[in-house]
RNA sequence: GGCCCCAUAGUCUAGCGGUUAGGACGCUGGGUUCUCAUCCCAGAAACCCGGGUUCGAUUCCCGGUGGGGUCACCA
């Protein structure tokens, strides 16, 4: 009989440095935290920072603010320590190459030569003959040696028979035949751990008793087993949480949603307000009760109380609650959190440069600068006046969708910079056949819903990756509007 | 496509064998208000389909359908 039943519960928030701190982390963390505050638990916060090419300076930094901001302290994390530490895998890689060792040692993995080609070779083949994809266990039995200079992965062997069970705590048992489960990559030939290995073995070391986690866990969550039965380790208890959606019931995505925290925080969304509606999206209280704190979630928390289906999330209900519990604050309450969340005294500082030189009256800065807050923008008045020169406004549409897509392509462009996202509009242009001229007055009438703008590159910059897609985005739907119209 | 998960109004959800199927957002109509917002009242709107089990299925079981996830040296 397990003894994880009784002692206080150990979870954690396991977010992957790589981006803008996303809502689905938030979403995930606010249920480990209330789990881990309703029994007294430990909530540990882990940086998973294995992928050396997806990584982005500055982004663990903001994902901690984000969670700071919503009010989901940890307990142990990178910053404050614990008993437990590194907290950030990569500098945990000497842990995990032993335990390579030993898993190797025991005949639970064993090393891989196969080159990049024979495994693309080998996906094309598979995908052609349309079987199961996955390794084929060329190396499997071959013994390779690690010390030949051969580059090389360590994979996990997965027995050729049988099953594995997951006993997920909110969807019940789950069965997966090993026939249907890959020889999983560990260690990469970089040297660093995959997230599998590095995930079970930073849980168990760190004493994690209940994983509770995105659905989109669930169908590797069987290796993750194997693995805790590799090592002789008794696994954690499994709860997968259904995934946050796209009103089109995709799973919730920067293409068609913006889903930064700080994105939210800067649209003047109140901390509490928010984390109540993230709770209400999966989690009920009962008593047709929608509105509470965090604490009352966590004096009610029950599983039961939690549905594993995927929600859409859906921002009108966000705004409802919001402008409800605008309402309710004091006056200086509420000049407390626009001045924290609004004016920040950075943007503004932003603003303040691309104004400086354009503005003739101090007072003129306000409507200047107004285009940098708040969320659509109303593109009516500057269509009619829009002049593409030899383009169709479908073209138009056409080059603001393709722009969308390829800045996450892109890693300058990605990181949103002025000089990076100004090199990539460039090469972008050119690529498209579209002069810089051209395209840039697109993508400033799109930001900004004005002919005239400070310094676009800037300006896209300070509005903020999200506010940018997401305007662009309607943007690209007018302009096809309106080529309709004027058909 | 294989495997896995999920399924109550447009959306988030309550329901845990017998209910006029409840609440919230959104929507519609009306009232209060100099306008707007708030507030109040009213209304339209749901158990995916087909088999079982049962005296009785939204509820339990099976199948289908639909949606989603996953099949990387990403997490």
């Amino acid at each position: 009989m397990s003894t994880l039943g009784r002692m206080p519960p150990v979870v954690r928030i396991a977010p992957s440095p790589t981006g803008d701190p996303h809502v689905g982390t938030a979403y995930i963390a606010l249920f480990n935290y209330a789990f881990a505050r309703r029994h007294g638990g430990r909530f540990v916060l882990r940086i998973e920072d294995t992928d050396q090419e997806r990584a982005t300076p500055g982004s663990e930094e903001a994902i901690l603010a984000s969670l700071r901001w919503l009010g989901l302290g940890w307990d142990e994390g990178p910053d404050v320590g614990g008993a437990h530490g590194p907290y950030r895998q990569s500098e945990r890689l000497e842990i995990y190459r032993e335990h390579i060792d030993m898993l190797l040692a025991s005949g639970h993995a064993y090393v891989c030569t196969c080159t990049r080609e024979r495994l693309d070779a080998l996906r094309q083949q598979q995908m052609k003959d349309k079987v199961r994809l996955g390794y084929d266990g060329h190396c499997r039995d071959l013994q390779r040696a690690r010390d030949s200079g051969e580059p090389y992965v360590v994979r996990l062997r997965v027995p050729a028979e049988g099953k594995t069970v997951v006993h997920d705590q909110l969807r019940g048992p789950v069965e997966f035949d090993h026939a249907q489960i890959d020889d999983q990559v560990l260690l990469k030939s970089d040297g660093f751990p995959t997230y599998h290995l590095a995930n079970v073995v930073d849980d168990h070391l760190m004493g994690v008793t209940h994983v509770i986690r995105g659905e989109e866990w669930l169908t590797s969550t069987p290796k993750h087993v194997l693995l805790y039965q590799a090592f002789g380790w008794e696994p954690p208890q499994w709860h997968h949480l259904g995934l946050l959606r796209n009103v089109d019931k995709s799973k919730l995505s920067k293409r068609k949603n913006p889903v930064s925290i700080t994105h939210y925080r800067e649209q003047g969304y109140l901390p509490q307000t928010f984390l109540n509606f993230l709770a209400t999206l999966g989690f009920s209280m009962g008593e047709d009760r929608e509105r509470f704190s965090l604490q009352e979630m966590i004096d009610a928390f029950e599983w039961s109380k939690v549905s594993p289906g995927g929600p859409v999330f859906d921002v009108r209900k966000l705004e409802a609650f919001n402008a409800d519990d605008i309402r309710a604050l004091s006056e200086a309450q509420l000049h407390e959190r626009i001045v924290a969340d609004v004016l920040d005294p950075e943007r503004i500082r932003g603003m303040i440069r691309l104004a400086h030189e354009r503005i003739v009256r101090l007072d003129d800065f306000i409507p200047y600068v107004s285009f940098f807050f708040g969320g659509s923008v109303d593109y009516a008045p500057v269509l009619p006046k829009l002049k593409l020169k030899k383009r169709t406004f479908a073209e138009a549409a056409k080059i603001i969708k393709v722009f969308i897509e390829e800045i996450e392509k892109d890693p300058q462009a990605r990181a949103f910079g002025p000089e990076g996202l100004e090199a990539f509009a460039r090469a972008f242009g050119e690529r498209h056949e579209w002069k810089p001229r051209n395209l840039f007055t697109l993508l400033r009438v799109g930001a900004t819903g004005r002919s005239a703008a400070p310094p676009l590159f800037d300006t896209l910059a300070l509005l903020g990756k999200d506010r940018v897609r997401m305007r662009l985005r309607e943007f690209a739907a007018a302009l096809l509007a309106h080529a309709e119209v004027s058909k």
